[in-house]
DNA sequence: CTGAAAGCGCTAACAG
DNA sequence: CTGTTAGCGCTTTCAG
């Protein structure tokens, strides 16, 4: 009577386990096991027939049992807005590093703004057990991470507050550079500048948009209703706002972008103008040296690097307070931002 | 006397699990497992109770424990050259869709051009057994990836081919896209056209210079030496290539720019000169079109998205021959391709 | 120096 | 509809 065999999916498409090396070596399989995680106290001589069996069989550990057992994955979770902006590149490369040094892989995830995804992702994330978390936030609403972070998983907020939730974050100094940007216009002459920026529910678009109503305050300018758009940053919403700024009996004379996107698209925008514009944009762009466009440039490496290490302090077992880093923003004038108005 | 307890490292901050839940809830273990997993097949009301202990337990699953016993990560993992390069972050993004569209996270890794960071990092992604894989090799060698596939991990390559091993791969038509834009240099009156590329061991570099080598011949021109100069993509070497091409009695008149770093790189090595040189360059880039740099372009996006779904089409059984795709590249005369010959 | 036994948290298989 | 049992592949513990 044949016996009914069970026959379960074969996992991992049959790969060979400790138990299979351990047999071919003829060993028990806590050897395999020193042996595979170079622990010390095994003769050479078994190590080595040991290796030969793993080689022979083609085995590799299997991290999920480990992690399972050891409970830390060795891994970080990153969420950002969308690893294709050139910002979040190399933001994400910086954390990579870092991650790297510590033994640890990334696991990268992109919410394109939308505080649902945010979440989606940042508990499949959790489910997945990251020993820490980056978030660049979509949303402004963080309670549904509370747990979480209680239950052990380091995280730092980073370009954008956490909502609502008291945790470390990495910023940089939007409202400031912004103010310094626009203050940059003013003092080449300009007193009708707009301003366009991403949309409002975005902390650094609010930052960045209560800097230039400082320093146009502080140079006694009114701001006019019409130089200042907030929206997002498809290339038609922004070629809109710019030709809306741009026309009328008073048009604006000098232009604040308050991201790359926006810089880039009014740089297209005002190209084929005949009268200059002046244009000072948040956020350093590829080629905008050769271009001559004046930028406020944070390092978004720079960015990525602190948020890490930070992670990795924690992680380390720093339990201090929540903190607030505030990275320096820094004003790189090329030509565009020195204009006179016309 | 007291018993001694053994007191383990607390596992992931002391999370509750399913045994937890069961028990508050006052149900079976599976009963909990179906509920997490929404398996049909159980009172709304058990529902009801179960589902409040998890919200007032904060429980949620480990999927380190799911993937151990499904055998199945619902990952992928991603090898690139460096996320921060602007080629490959959309590239990633792309991957990045796919993925989710099919329920799988990402996992990135940059191997900075390493071959044996490539390996580490492959190897890596194995021990925790992605579901597939897709690989931009810096290495020649992908031998050791042999017993991995074969014991189920999918893998496509992306960019350059695998070596040695017979794989799924997703390539652009370097050697056509350079064929035809070292052509476009001659149509417009260029004989002595310099090749600036990358690494000779990087496959695209010499199926680049390739193409052109074939238009040089196919318009009867015989190639001189100092008009080729492979190595790193570093700023100072592209710009010393830059500067010996155009020095000496017989200057080349054109040069082509083998990827994006050398395009960008040359872009502000000519941008001083008076007399002008034209260029065309592999890669498109943000704001050539303002700068008026004509381009081989290949799409990005559309490399990570095609690679992926062959990706998928495996995982989900697909088990033909392995293909070899090449997408197309485009010409995008934008005025630095079109100068001709001063 | 080596190995047997227990168990990480979950799901598959089978009984009730 | 629900619960019990076994076991995924590994590490931990403890006994040789």
């Amino acid at each position: 009577m044949a016996e009914t065999t069970r026959h379960p999916e074969p996992r991992y498409g049959n790969r060979p386990t400790m138990k299979d090396v351990a047999a071919r070596a003829g060993v028990g399989l806590k050897t395999v096991s020193r042996v595979v995680n170079s622990e010390p106290g095994v003769t050479p001589d078994t190590v080595r027939r040991v290796q030969e069996a793993i080689d022979a069989l083609g085995f590799r550990r299997n991290d999920s049992a480990r992690v399972l057992r050891k409970g830390r994955t060795a891994s970080i979770g990153l969420v950002l807005e969308d690893l294709a902006d050139p910002f979040y590149g190399p933001l994400s490369r910086a954390v990579e590093e870092v991650a790297r040094a510590h033994g640890a892989l990334l696991i990268n995830g992109s919410s394109a703004e939308d505080p649902e995804r945010e979440q989606e992702l940042v508990l499949a994330l959790c489910a997945r057990r990251v020993d820490g978390l980056i978030v660049i936030p979509a949303g402004d609403d963080h309670r549904y991470l509370e747990q979480e972070i209680r239950a052990g998983i380091a995280t730092v907020f980073v370009d954008r507050p956490a909502g609502r939730i008291d945790a470390d974050m990495v910023l940089s100094d939007s409202f400031g550079g912004s103010r310094q940007g626009v203050a940059h216009l003013i003092a080449h002459g300009h007193h009708r500048i707009g301003f366009i920026g991403d949309q409002p529910r975005i902390h650094t678009a609010t930052e960045r948009l209560r800097g230039y109503h400082t320093a146009m305050t502080d140079a006694g300018i009114a701001v006019q209703d019409s130089w200042v758009s907030l929206g997002s940053t498809e290339p038609d919403r922004v070629r809109r706002a710019v030709e809306t700024m741009l026309s009328g009996p008073e048009p604006v004379t000098a232009l604040f972008a308050g991201n790359n996107r926006v810089t880039v698209t009014a740089v297209r925008a005002l190209a084929g103008r005949e009268r200059p514009v002046a244009l000072v944009g948040f956020d350093d762009i590829e080629l905008a040296d050769l271009l001559g466009i004046t930028v406020i440039s944070q390092d978004a490496a720079a960015v990525g690097r602190t948020a890490a290490e930070h992670l990795f302090r924690r992680l380390d077992g720093a339990d201090h307070a929540p903190v607030r880093v505030e990275l320096p923003t820094k004003l790189i004038p090329r030509g565009s931002g020195e204009l006179r108005p016309s």
